[in-house]
RNA sequence: GGGAGCAUAGCUCAGCUGGGAGAGCACCUGCCUUACAAGCAGGGGGUCACAGGUUCGAGCCCUGUUGCUCCCACCA
């Protein structure tokens, strides 16, 4: 224990750098963040735990750690550590994600910088750039977890690509596809023309941009006329094959059946009647382009219409599109266009505002292609996670977020899982090359066993990065085979994550649990909103408005940055990070660390026992009464999620109670020789406080508990406080209240008279509550700056300053400072100040519905406030009189 | 087109199942009172967006309106 002389010489100001440095490695050394599952290898094993379990939505190796990364992950150690202090068996999982299609992409863009490009590598050296590009920033993402304190179970860190996981994948690849909800098939999907690969409907951003409406004419083939259309997309005319309208619309009704001449091809093209056509919208008449529109391959299936491809995989015109090819899209835009109008086909060309979706990586406008790909089935597994949810096996917080939840998994369709990538799982399937038999399998093949040739190739994809995260809560903990760690861990327990992932990740964790588990991978979903700059932008790399993390630690320590993103939000919901509010943060770790400062002062050398004095004084029984409260409802809080709410709680009773109260109730007892009474309460109360904490600031909350007389290893191994039936005391807290609204009335009357503390006056007390204020008699002269306290029934004092609560007449005879009149009138406005709050009591006591119909205990507590008032009320008339 | 969120002090935001509005910052006044000036004491400042309704009682519940933001859908 290093108390004593040493910690007399504690900076006048929290040092959070080399503590937080210190303490995070003691930690680890200790082995405190293990969790095992029949009870802790380290201290205090004990097999009747019960399992608390997070895994950490696994963070891209893509880069470094964000703001909200900062976020998530102290929501999670704040969750993590109170339920370890709370004696559950807590596993936080840590890991990091593959990232196929970023990390793909920020190595191609490395390498670019060394005029290098992918094929110059081949597959095999890219890969194994990519390996090393993973160890680089894999090692850094973790250890910046670390300097924000997570405490997770290090010895227990995966990566979606390593081989657990990787197995993990295999296996449910090979399942789905021998239960035939993984399929091989031709279909329209989104193509990155930049990325050069398709990516999922989830992935793709639509934005609202300013484009042309041209409106088109083709003509009929009977040369009975024209059909007049309109298209953003001319160029794509080249791959119609046919033009729609509505099977009601009457104006065109006769002519479905016949055909019209698609101009520059100068093919004929069928009119066809579909319902997918607005009769409302523009002229009625909509151009098919199966090959490059989704709802024109829709449209394509039912009436069997030709698919004709014109833009090939990297967004240029292919041979198809005749002349136009080796154009890009907009090269050939603008060329048809042309065309078309000096060909007369042109009718005019209108701006509009139109949807554009852009790949969510890159930005690239989404060509939509018809191309060979890997889908998952949605429908058969979508069903289970909206029954999960509905009826409560898993549950959102706030609960809102269900509907969003519900409404994509209603409205879901296949799920595209083939890339064109390298850096990912690749896809276990096989093709024979002499009988083009499919081979799924779970070993590499050798031969095809179908016609037993070995002229074998794999498949070229990899898997989308989505699909390896889906299954993170079980392929962490060994599945497919039955590990011990699954059946004591899974399924897991609260999983934290931001509203914008849901699509992507937890719809894809909830039905893979069911599918693959028969279990749900967590009771509940935990959403936290978006952190923005100052100004409430999101923050981004292209507006260069992005707060480091780590920058904030270097400044003010991982306990500010963590309590200023716990607080002052509501779950779900955004919220602004400015340097002012770190500031404050900052501020409030200072104060706790002055504290206990004073605390240890005042131990010096003395031996301070850990159990409360038998002899507890008024304000004792006050800040343990207060502090057992604060216990329940802070504990409450963070059952029901609330952080942000115990946070508050916390910060508020430490700085209030505790330090500007608390503390300078003591100081005079501290003088006295019953200063060890009072020593071990403060002990008692601040360690209660650093235990409530811990969570929220575990750093210097640690430092200081280390520092004070203790008992055990580690506060964050130490117990959570409980409420504490034998240390509530509601009536001394009562009467301490009393004491210290007198002390607040006689400041703020000094205050009001501008008199300085250090002009102290005799202080004449009347009151009914004699005992409570003689008790209070040396708080009052510290902190109402009293020379002396006398107190008694009636004191006759000429030219006193008056003073008036609900429970005293407080008489300072400052006579040169006293103006008779400027009195009377304080006296009267302060009179009617009370009379309008004490009528607004009356009113409601005197509401015959109200005394009927309110609950008890809300009519007993405005009957008491009416009582205090009329006593202060007649306590003001009295002293009017008096005044003459 | 569908859905959601937000609107509370000058600013940023809390306000849990309805009981009579809070914090931080900013501002004003006075204090270096030996834990802390990153502090202490005191103070000013709000028709809780608007209009109805339910209720003994509404910032909170219901309906509608306005403004801002987001998500989904994609009418070519």
């Amino acid at each position: 224990m290093e108390n004593g002389l040493e910690s007399r010489q504690l900076a006048k100001t929290y040092e959070p750098g080399e503590v937080e440095e210190r303490i995070y490695k003691f930690w680890e050394e200790g082995g405190y963040f293990h969790a095992e599952p029949h009870g802790p290898s380290s201290a205090d094993p004990n097999p009747d735990k019960i399992p608390y379990t997070i895994v950490i939505p696994p963070p891209n190796i893509t880069g470094q750690l964000h703001m909200g990364h900062a976020l998530d992950n102290t929501l999670q150690d704040i969750l993590i550590r109170w339920r370890r202090m709370q004696g559950y068996e807590a596993l936080w999982l840590p890991g990091t994600d593959h990232a196929s299609i970023a990390t793909e992409a920020k190595i191609v863009e490395a390498m670019a910088k060394e005029g290098l490009k992918k094929e110059d590598l081949g597959r095999e050296g890219f890969l194994k750039r990519a390996w090393a590009w993973k160890e680089q920033y894999g090692n850094r993402i973790i250890s910046q977890l670390k300097k924000l304190g997570s405490s997770c179970d290090w010895e227990r860190e995966r990566f979606t690509m390593d081989e657990g996981c990787s197995r993990a994948v295999r296996e449910v690849f090979v399942r789905l596809y021998e239960k035939g909800l993984i399929y091989r098939g031709e279909r329209i999907i989104n193509w990155c023309t930049t990325c050069h690969t398709s990516i999922s409907d989830a992935e793709v951003e639509f934005e609202e941009k300013d484009a042309f409406f041209y409106h088109l004419r083709y003509p009929l083939a009977d040369g009975s006329g024209y059909l007049e259309l309109a298209t953003t997309r001319p160029e794509t005319m080249l791959g119609d094959t046919a033009v729609a309208v509505h099977p009601e619309d009457e104006r065109y009704k006769s002519l479905v059946g016949k055909n019209v001449i698609l101009p520059i091809v100068n093919k004929e093209i069928p009119i066809i009647a579909d319902t997918y056509v607005e009769m409302d919208f523009g002229t009625g008449v909509v151009k098919i382009t199966p090959a490059h529109d989704p709802n024109d391959f829709e449209v394509g299936l039912r009436h069997d219409l030709p698919i004709v491809t014109v833009i090939d995989d990297k967004g240029y015109m292919n041979e198809l599109a005749g002349k136009y090819k080796g154009m890009t899209v907009s090269e050939c835009r603008k060329a048809i266009v042309k065309d078309l109008e000096e060909q007369g086909y042109l009718v005019k060309t209108e701006p509009i505002k139109h949807n554009v979706g852009s790949c969510y990586r890159c930005g690239t406008v989404i060509e939509p292609l018809v191309s060979m790909q890997w889908f998952v089935r949605m429908k058969p597994l979508a069903g289970p996670a909206i029954e999960a949810v509905k009826n409560g096996e898993t549950r959102f917080v706030p609960e809102r977020f269900e509907k969003v939840y519900f409404h994509w998994l209603e409205n879901i369709k296949d799920w595209c899982i083939s890339r064109q990538l390298w850096w990912g799982h690749r896809i276990p399937a096989w093709y024979c090359e002499d009988c083009g038999e499919t081979i799924v399998s779970r070993e590499d093949p050798d031969k095809c066993p179908k016609c037993g040739s070995t002229k074998l190739h794999q498949d070229e994809d990899t898997l989308d990065t989505w699909f390896s995260s889906a299954l993170w809560p079980f392929s962490t903990m060994g599945w497919p085979d039955k590990t011990p760690e699954l059946e004591y861990f899974y399924p897991t327990n609260t999983l934290v994550t931001g509203y914008d992932i849901i699509f992507f990740w937890v719809v894809r964790m909830m039905f893979s649990g069911i599918e693959h588990m028969g279990k749900v991978p967590f009771r509940t979903v935990f959403i936290h909103g978006l952190v923005r700059d100052a100004l409430g932008r999101k923050m981004s790399k292209s507006l260069g408005n992005g707060i480091d993390p780590l920058e904030i630690i270097d400044k003010y320590g991982a306990d500010a940055l963590r309590f200023t993103l716990a607080t002052g939000n509501s779950p779900g919901n955004d919220m602004r990070f400015t340097d002012e509010k770190v500031e404050a943060s900052r501020n409030f770790a200072n104060k706790i660390w002055n504290a206990s400062r004073f605390i240890l002062m005042n131990i010096g050398d003395n031996k301070v026992e850990l159990s409360l004095p038998e002899q507890l004084e008024l304000e004792d029984k006050w800040i343990l009464s207060k502090f057992n409260s604060l216990a329940a409802e802070v504990t409450e809080n963070l059952e029901k999620f609330e952080l942000g709410i115990a946070v508050q709680k916390l910060y508020d009773f430490i700085w209030d109670n505790f330090c500007d109260w608390y503390i300078e109730l003591c100081k005079p007892r501290l003088q006295s020789e019953n200063a060890d009474g009072a020593r071990r309460v403060l002990v008692h109360v601040m360690t209660g406080i650093l235990k409530l904490l811990h969570p929220f600031m575990p750093f210097i909350t640690e430092e200081i508990w280390q520092k004070l007389p203790h008992e055990g290893e580690t506060l964050m191994r130490s117990q959570w406080p409980v409420y504490q039936e034998h240390l509530s005391f509601p009536a001394e807290e009562k009467e301490m209240e009393r004491v210290m609204e007198a002390i607040r009335a006689i400041r703020n009357r000094r205050a009001e008279m501008n008199v300085p503390p250090s002009k102290k006056a005799p202080v004449f007390i009347e009151t009914a509550f004699a005992q409570t204020f003689k008790l209070g008699t040396v708080f009052i002269q510290r902190l109402a700056w009293a020379s002396t306290v006398e107190v008694g029934e009636d004191f006759d004092i000429q030219g006193a300053v008056t003073i008036v609560t609900a429970d005293a007449t407080i008489k300072i005879p400052l006579s040169e400072l006293v103006d008779k009149e400027a009195e009377r009138a304080r006296l009267n406005r302060e009179k009617e100040n009370v009379k309008k709050q004490l009528d607004g009591f009356l009113a409601r006591l005197n509401n015959p519905g109200f005394v009927s119909k309110a609950p008890a205990d809300v009519v007993q507590s405005v009957r008491e406030n009416a009582d205090r008032l009329q006593e202060k009320l007649s306590l003001l008339e009295q002293s009017l009189a008096e005044l003459g």
